[in-house]
DNA sequence: CAATTGCGAGAGAGCGCTCTCGCGGCCGGA
DNA sequence: TCCGGCCGCGAGAGCGCTCTCTCGCAATTG
């Protein structure tokens, strides 16, 4: 570790004090204090002189000596312990910064990144987090029984999970309605007079996971279909594994007539294999994505999916952590957000029997 | 803001102190303080009974008090001044962001991502950034002349680029040879004997923008070739600029016989357009990307382009910086990094002439 | 056996800030 | 003119930690 060298580096070693620059205006430290802190109690005059004074000194209040007394950053943590390449690979996470960064930004709340590649990573993480460097965590992309939010949440550090939580949990959480989404979409596909409906599953350690296939289940049951486990193939949200999947349902079942895919992005893996086996979609087999996100509409064709609302789940996230905050309350609140299917040429009205 | 209510909650309200570890164990607050800063100057009997009594009491040192007397975070940040879907889509960051983290980890640093997505943003992180929140930044894809690091730099914090500044300026750098890279690219196309060579261009706001322009040109002039103004086409590095930009190369130059492209993404999209125009690649134009990404591979015919060693770059900057704050030196180092062309299909010997 | 060394441990001083408390001056009302 | 009230300000305590200084005790040495 680098050690004490750092403080007499010119980084903090000679940045001024609130002591100086009071000095400099001629007030004591408090009234200093009180204009940065925005108190109302301060005359027009003594508010001009501390702002000159800073100014000239290039004071920046120290935040650790802030923390320190108030017990609050004003920053949050964003947690997403995904492998890089997933991370800025999966369409998903941008629009969900977006939306957490638009509610942040008018509270004048830093957003921070984490993302812990390692067990090693998670575990100093944790200190990190517990450790008061943050006011709160928002958290995405959970695998299996992370105990990771639980933890926190037992040691008071508030927290938010996008997602429901493999366990059951105390923490607080946003989610979609994977299962009505995926209800919804093969729904369609019964609808559009499919029969063979398969699914390539995302990951079964991810509550979005196991909540889109139960939707696919609980449509085919209702309609006295088979989608036995047969039908089912697990993907990781990848386009690779999409592609993969697709071939391994290919192969068991050569006469699929459609595919429901948890996300988009294994949907245009799936349409690589099927252009690749010659399979026309939707003629042969529709194919119908889930998040509906922009690579929808760059595929070819166009793919049927279904909507879930990422940005706004981003700002249902950051809005309960700041309520949280704000009440003092610890959570347990959760929320569930409505998916809406749009239907595009990979399930149109396909020249079919 | 959240006020003072925060101060009530477990969150940091309840979490136990030092002082109260030291008591349960039976030792003074320096000794307990001692075990948890690694030093040797602990007996094994003490040290089993403040890790005991640490334990029983979930411990957890408050950082902002540690970070106020050693004037030390152990953390650094990276500024990444894109917008998400930029930051996301491109496959540049996931590789600079692993090897910058393979470096931290060693040392038990924490990497926080920080994201402006505005002015304002920006504002507000430069003040997150000088007031101790982090030891060290790191700063990559800077546009124009951002006065982000030089301002921190005067402030006295470390700043680490990837990527050449814009205008002179004294802080440290990490960059990739983009100047030869590009040159070498644009030599091999005229070795293969294409004569009639444009580029589609970076951001010319941008150091890695301007310099691969820079090496295509230098290439050309050497050669006695035409690359005038007319056989530019900027792109911001994505995929659709890269198709906009071939078309309107095509438009004022139907005969062109190659195009050097300043990222492979682009070069992806000039292969759509290429394909759209039914023209033949590498046989009617020979195309070149820059990255040697792995969507390099993946394109139809695959991609010749210049190896940048990416994750090289993120680890040089982490060196650099963890270097500087060991040292305490303020920085002014300068890394270059060599490139490499990959030839593959799309500018190989073409059935041409 | 006395003198010296060395090592573990405690006392205490801050790091830079916020916030409570109390004081003095100025206002308006009687 | 006098007095209660309010408002702006300063004094000072302390947030939780690290680190220096010092001390006491045991081991080592002449």
């Amino acid at each position: 570790m680098y050690k004490e060298r750092v403080r007499a580096l010119p980084q903090n070693g000679s940045s001024p004090t609130l002591e100086e620059v009071a000095k400099l205006a001629g007030v004591s430290r408090a009234t200093a204090s009180r204009v940065f802190t925005a108190s109302p109690k301060v005359s027009p005059r003594a508010k001009r002189a501390v702002e000159r004074a800073a100014e000239k000194l290039r004071y920046v209040p120290n935040r650790a000596a802030r923390t320190l007394v108030t017990g609050r950053t004003d920053s949050i943590g964003l947690v997403i312990p995904e492998p890089t390449a997933f991370l800025f690979g999966d369409p998903f996470f941008p629009r969900l910064v977006r939306g957490i960064s638009e509610v942040l930004s008018r509270r004048l709340v830093q957003l921070v990144l984490l993302m812990p590649q390692s067990a090693g990573d998670e575990t100093r993480l944790e200190g990190y987090l517990s450790a008061g460097h943050v006011d709160g965590v928002l958290m995405v992309s959970l695998h299996g029984n992370d105990p990771l939010p639980d933890r926190l949440h037992e040691r008071g550090t508030l927290v938010v999970l996008g997602g429901r939580p493999g366990a059951s949990s105390a923490v607080s959480y946003v989610d979609v309605d994977n299962v009505g989404g995926a209800r919804s979409a093969v729904e369609h596909l019964i609808a559009m007079g499919r029969r063979r409906i398969a699914t390539i599953t995302g990951p079964l350690d991810m509550g979005a996971g196991v909540d889109r296939l139960q939707g696919y289940h609980d449509a085919l049951v209702k309609a006295g279909l088979n989608g036995d486990a047969s039908m089912h193939q697990p993907g990781d949200f990848g386009q690779e594994s999409g592609a993969a999947a697709m071939q391994a349902l290919l192969d068991r079942h050569p006469d699929l007539d459609a595919v429901f895919c948890a996300s988009d992005v294994m949907a245009a893996g799936a349409l690589d294999t099927l252009r690749r086996q010659r399979k026309r979609v939707p003629q042969d087999i529709a194919v119908v994505g889930f998040d509906d996100s922009t690579i929808a509409t760059s595929t070819a064709p166009t793919l049927s999916s279904v909507r879930q609302p990422i940005e706004e789940m981003g700002r249902e996230m950051a809005r309960l952590l700041l309520a949280g905050l704000d009440s003092g309350t610890a959570g347990g609140k959760r929320v569930i957000l409505v998916t809406e299917l749009v239907v595009r040429a990979s399930s149109g009205k396909g020249v079919r029997e």
